[in-house]
Order: C-alpha cells, then structure tokens, then sequence
DNA sequence: TATGGTGTGTACAGATCTGTACAGCCGCGC
DNA sequence: GCGCGGCTGTACAGATCTGTACACACCATA
C-alpha cells in the first residue's frame, strides 16, 4: 500500500503539473485530487519541490518505454526500410499530439518556468532531452561517419520539439506528420531515403 | 511623462516575466524593479492580467519589427538568390539564440502556463505563431502552387520553434543554424535551393 | 495663492500558499 | 484486548500575493 500511495501521488501531481503549469498549482489541490491527507503527503514528498521533482522523474520513465514500445510497433508499417525505425518516432509523436490530454511536453514547460541552467528542474530537462536524442541515434541505421549520426540525430530533435510546440501553441494538430514528411526529405541527404 | 512610466513598466514587466515566468513574477517585483509606486501601477493596469498581456503585446511589436529589420539586413548575404529572404530568418533566429538573455519565446512559454486554449493568454500566443507563420509566407519566392506555399511556410515555423526548443531546453545554442541547414535541403525539394 | 493632475509611500485587507502540529482512527500482529 | 505503524482531518503559523485606501508631495497654470 505504501509505495501505492507514493506513485498515486506522483501521478496525480504530474497531471495536475502537465495541465496547469507547476507554479500555478498548489500543494493544496494536488493533495484534494489525490483524495489523501496532507500528513500522508509530507511524509513522502518533504516539499513540493521533491514532488516537482518525482513527477519529471515519472513522466521521464513513462516516456523513455512508451517511445520504446510504440516505435517498435509502429516501425512494422515500414517492413524491411532501414529508415523504418525513424519514421515510427514520428508515427509515436503523431499519436500523443493527437491525444484528448495533450498539454505539451512536460520538460518543455518546465524550462519556461525554471529558466536558470543551474536549477535541478532545469538540469532533469536537459538530461531528458539529451536521452531522446540517444534514442533517436539509436534508431538510426548504420552511417559512414559518426559526426553525421550525431548530427542527424539533433536535426531529429528539434523536429520532434517543433512539432510538438507547433501543436501546443499554434494548434496544428497534424504537426508530428508535418515533421515526418520533412524527415523524410531529409533522410535523402543523408542518402537514407527511399531513393536512397 | 505618462506614456513614457507606462511604457517603463511594460518592459519591466516583460523581462521578468520571460526570465522568471508569468506566476512566479509577483506584481511587487514589478513595482519595485520598475522604481515607481505601486498606486501608479494600478492606475495603468488595474490587474496583473492587464499587465501580462500588455507585455505579450509589446513583445509581439519588438517581434514584428525586428525580423523585418534583421532579415531584411542579413537577406544582403545572399545577393540575388530567390530564397535569401528565408534564409535570412534564421541568421536574425540565430541573432536571437545566442544573445545573452536568452530565456525561449515569450509565447512559447505562456502557453505553458496557460493551456486553456480560451484563455486570452493562450489566444495572444496563436495568433502571435499565426504571424510568424504570414511573414514567413511573405518572405518565400513566387511557387507554382498556392497549397505549397502554405505547407513550406508551416514548415519553416516547425523549424523556427524547434530551434527556440533546442536553444532553451537541451541547450543547443548552435540551434538555429542547424535548422537553417535543413531549410536548405528542404528548399531544395520544393525547387528553391541553390540546385533548383 | 489656489487648484487639479500626477505621482509617492506605505499600511493593510483578504486570499492563498507552503509547511507543521496534533489529536484521533483503523487494521494487524502479539 | 493492546500496542503500534500508517493514515486521516483539521487547525494554524508564517510567508507571500493581489489589490485598495489614504495621506501627502510636486508642479504647471490660472
């Protein structure tokens, strides 16, 4: 029951912390939502900020296989394509923009609030940001040259984050698809594409 | 005297707010920072809402007239080329990224604060993208097809908010001209590079 | 000198926020 | 039954936040 306790917490506050922003909601409401006493409460998270904390932690962990998960299933639309895992991220992406509770990515927003590199918050979302890119370098197939991969691999990145802003402030929903084709493209370059 | 303290605490207003975010900036710091009094204050801007949006306004001005200025300056790069314009975006984005106070966009992160998509905070962000996305498709050379402008304009601002992503959270300050780089091959695509 | 517009300085009301204190309840092993 | 760990419920301290009130100062103009 214990540990129940602690992840019915964290999943409660990370909610509360996507929707309305991580100053903007009080201790008070996440405690309410919760449905659990404040007692309870400070016992596990000694304040807020390790809460904060806990919250990027899960939402990291909840990213790190779901992305693992989905791009392995939806890479099986591209049978055979050595770009096939590639593609799938953005299939991923496309999924979680288009989702009823999209409220941007947890660690983009985090930034805007905590915008000091020294500050913990700041530094958990530089570290995730760093693990998506080890990801997406792990997707890519076999390059000649290694500066190219780790290249690609940023240039994948600020696709992934420019749809996502693109979805969140400007509304265009269809963004993560925008940003396929446009990988896609890309991926010619670097003679990876269908022509490639 | 009276548009001039007016236009004092707007600007203060604005740098704090896009330093320490909108929540986090207590109406008391404005007033001190700004060094005039809070009766003042309230007397231009009955309410912190008032003041916040004032500031997005005055930061959607700088906005307009600084990438017109930049980009009309850095487009003298490229003599002659048809999309010297738009790569000149980039080098006035990439300006921006590198400069000392750099804290991401201003719209970017008041959505993070303000997810309702009725909020007029939220709505002020819109419409700032949807400005951004109409001097980006000003800027793109005569295309055959009406949909192609429209689609390469969505495109460059993906790339402009990833770039500002990458800058702010990730930390990747060379960000905007790796975007500029892929603007590059994309033109190319459409048949506005250099090989096209 | 009188007046009115503009600004100052500050105290304070009232709400809300983080974090603490403390009395009590419930279930489980002994 | 009894003790005890885990949890509840709530009151409250202390800080901070938004917004108001009010007395006063400065200064141009009549």
């Amino acid at each position: 029951m214990a540990e129940n306790k602690r992840a019915h917490l964290v999943e409660t506050a990370l909610e509360l912390f996507n929707e309305f922003g991580f100053h903007a909601t009080g201790i008070d409401r996440v405690q309410a939502e919760s449905g659990m006493s404040k007692t309870t409460m400070y016992k596990y998270f000694p304040s807020k900020e390790d809460l904060i904390q806990a919250a990027l932690a899960l939402r990291h962990a909840q990213f790190k296989t779901r992305i693992t998960e989905r791009t392995a299933v939806f890479a099986q639309h591209y049978s055979g394509r050595p770009e096939a895992a590639l593609l799938a991220i953005f299939d991923a992406l496309d999924e979680w923009l288009q989702s009823e509770r999209f409220f941007g990515c947890n660690f983009i927003n985090a930034t805007a609030e905590y915008s000091d590199p020294a500050h913990p918050v700041h530094q958990l979302c530089q570290q995730h940001k760093q693990t998506v890119q080890n990801f997406a370098e792990t997707q890519i197939p076999p390059l000649t040259n290694d500066d190219q991969r780790d290249e690609l691999a940023r240039e994948i990145c600020l696709l992934i984050d420019g749809a996502i802003v693109s979805a969140q402030a400007a509304g265009h929903k269809d963004a993560a698809r925008r940003a396929k084709r446009m990988l896609e493209r890309l991926l010619e370059f670097y003679g990876l594409g269908r022509a490639g």
